[in-house]
DNA sequence: TTTTGCTGTGCAATCGATTGCACAACAATC
DNA sequence: GATTGTTGTGCAATCGATTGCACAGCAAAA
């Protein structure tokens, strides 16, 4: 009976070398003669042996794994189902992937700052993607002080001190109202929480749009961002919102769920209503009708989440940035 | 200038005890007084001290991390931005959040087998759930036979030794088929793919539904299980199908792309064709028609496979289960 | 006063891999 | 034949926490 191999130390002892030999050759180093090399890859692959990671680790300092973390603080927290989340993940799967890298998925409703500094503290991980600001602001700012390898999806407001990718939200916004505008609709209600900074500035510039266009707002239906929810809600709500002529929905499904309130309201889209949506998440273009939407490029936004975060992990302080949007017209408005 | 408070040590003399007093006193043994530790946590809490995970890990042989891998190796593989896998992936990572353990996320395509030993044999997680059995029956096999901690979703053929968790396929398929001939339909297509277990299972389960009624087979609509690309193909080959009543779906996604194209083609559902979907996502209930689907309960089963998961870390062999499913009834078939 | 028992800490080995340095063996050069 | 290089391995420290065992100090019992 022979025991399991699962240490270096056990292969170094069937091949006759020391641990240090055998660590060396797995890594193909040149100061090992080719012939030892070969020998010993053998009897490893023969006898299935991987290495420790968590030795490997403890000794490098450093785990090649990221943290993909959504907090989930705010009042209208979408899941990690939502699709804008999924495929943003997907991306990041695939980037961390090509880095090789792998990915630790977490969400979190915080209750203290340990959320974060438990994971850039610890060691854990090499690096921190945080994907929504939620209501965080505080412990984001707290730990990016001392903590570089450390990037987040949201709205980079001008105050916020650590690495925020994302679209211009207040662009957006205005984008999506003034196309409203453009095409004539004057009643535009405004679909969607404002609990995060990123919604927040997106009703910002719908505001400033209809300013613009000395519009008066319209009436404010607040959904949260989960679309199951939002359609059991939101009928009453548009009701109540009386006569309008067009809505600006905070995130696709949101528009979503509106296009089927106003379906089962009897009021068709976008003849009566027009819905503009945000994100363009890869439904919207199959949903009926199909989605007018400002698109925010998640294959690239993840690729920029990525660049950035491994310039920090580095220790290159990459600053904010943000990625280009456009209005996608279909037919919902 | 103070030096950064990164390990036990450190804070050993900046109280003045030995390291080991300090681990002892965090992890809360009452063989510390009650005044050393509060003492060392306090300064533990006031420098930002968090325990370095990687030699804790190694120290104690395991890691509170749970790799979630989706094998990508068949034909008309989804992503994991699929809702089915999202939905089930999102209940993981609660109960692994209940019992302390971190979600390690990866999708692989797989070249050799050294996707799943270098997972089990690594050391960098403490077990591992494989959703999606792919066509990576052998390597489940080869590496469920000595790795306890493995559980997998997908269809439990006979003669799998490893623990899978799914529902009753061949049931299923049957049960959907029924359910279309028993409203009247007998020119009923199969739409999906019959490249992974589960999807094989469901197709037997619609032939056998078929012949107990001496009903033939309808034409075999070869769709993957990806939407937005079902989307675009569907269409020439639902016309090419020619004159069906129904379509049996392998997956709602896939009926979901069915019933777009059978409006483009100005065809009603369920007037026309009645469609029967799999899964019962929760985008099935909103769509338009709601749609008939056999449900998965994606909740029950997230908890099964922990539940079985954990069991096997501990080293009880927990067998291969069915989970119930259910035939929601809805307008599109 | 000596013995026994209990409490609270410290010592040092350990988990498994990596790596700077030392060094043996042998070839090449003078 | 002595010196210098080169090549291939081994030795031992290290990463940072955990834990079995030893032991000092003190109180209670004899």
């Amino acid at each position: 009976m022979n025991k399991p191999v699962q240490t270096l130390a056990d292969i170094a002892a069937l091949v006759g070398v020391t641990p240090a030999t055998v660590s060396r050759a797995l890594a193909d180093s040149p100061r090992i003669s080719q012939q030892t090399r070969d020998r010993i890859r053998d009897v490893a692959r023969q006898h299935g042996f991987h290495i420790n990671q968590t030795a490997r680790n403890l000794r490098m300092g450093r785990t090649r794994l990221i943290a993909c973390v959504v907090p989930l603080g705010h009042q209208s927290a979408q899941r990690v189902s939502d699709p804008f989340y999924t495929t943003l993940i997907g991306h990041l799967m695939d980037g961390l992937a090509q880095r090789e890298h792998k990915m630790l998925l977490s969400a979190v409703a915080p209750t203290d700052d340990s959320w974060l500094t438990s994971l850039s503290r610890s060691g854990s991980v090499d690096g921190v993607i945080v994907l929504c600001q939620s209501d965080q602001e505080d412990a984001l700012q707290a730990v990016s002080r001392d903590y570089l390898p450390l990037v987040v999806w949201g709205e980079a407001g001008a105050n916020s001190s650590y690495c925020c990718v994302g679209t211009d939200n207040l662009v957006g916004g205005r984008v999506a109202t003034e196309h409203l505008l453009n095409t004539g609709r004057r009643r535009i209600a405004y679909a969607g929480m404002t609990d995060i900074p990123e919604l927040e500035a997106r009703h910002r510039g719908y505001l400033d749009a209809l300013d613009a266009a000395g519009c008066a707002p319209g009436p404010w239906i607040p959904i949260p961002l989960a679309y199951d929810a939002a359609s059991d809600a939101v009928r009453d709500e548009l009701a109540a919102a009386g006569d309008i002529d067009a809505v600006f929905a905070a995130s696709d499904m949101i528009a979503m769920g509106v296009v089927r309130a106003l379906n089962i309201l009897g009021r068709s889209v976008p003849d009566d209503v027009a819905v503009v949506g945000y994100d363009d998440v890869s439904l919207a273009a199959y949903v009926h009708p199909p989605l007018t939407t400002i698109r925010q490029d998640l294959r690239l936004a993840a690729e920029v989440l990525i660049e950035r975060l491994f310039a920090r992990m580095e220790g290159v302080a990459a600053p904010s940035v943000q990625i280009p949007l456009s209005l996608i017209e279909r037919a919902s408005g």
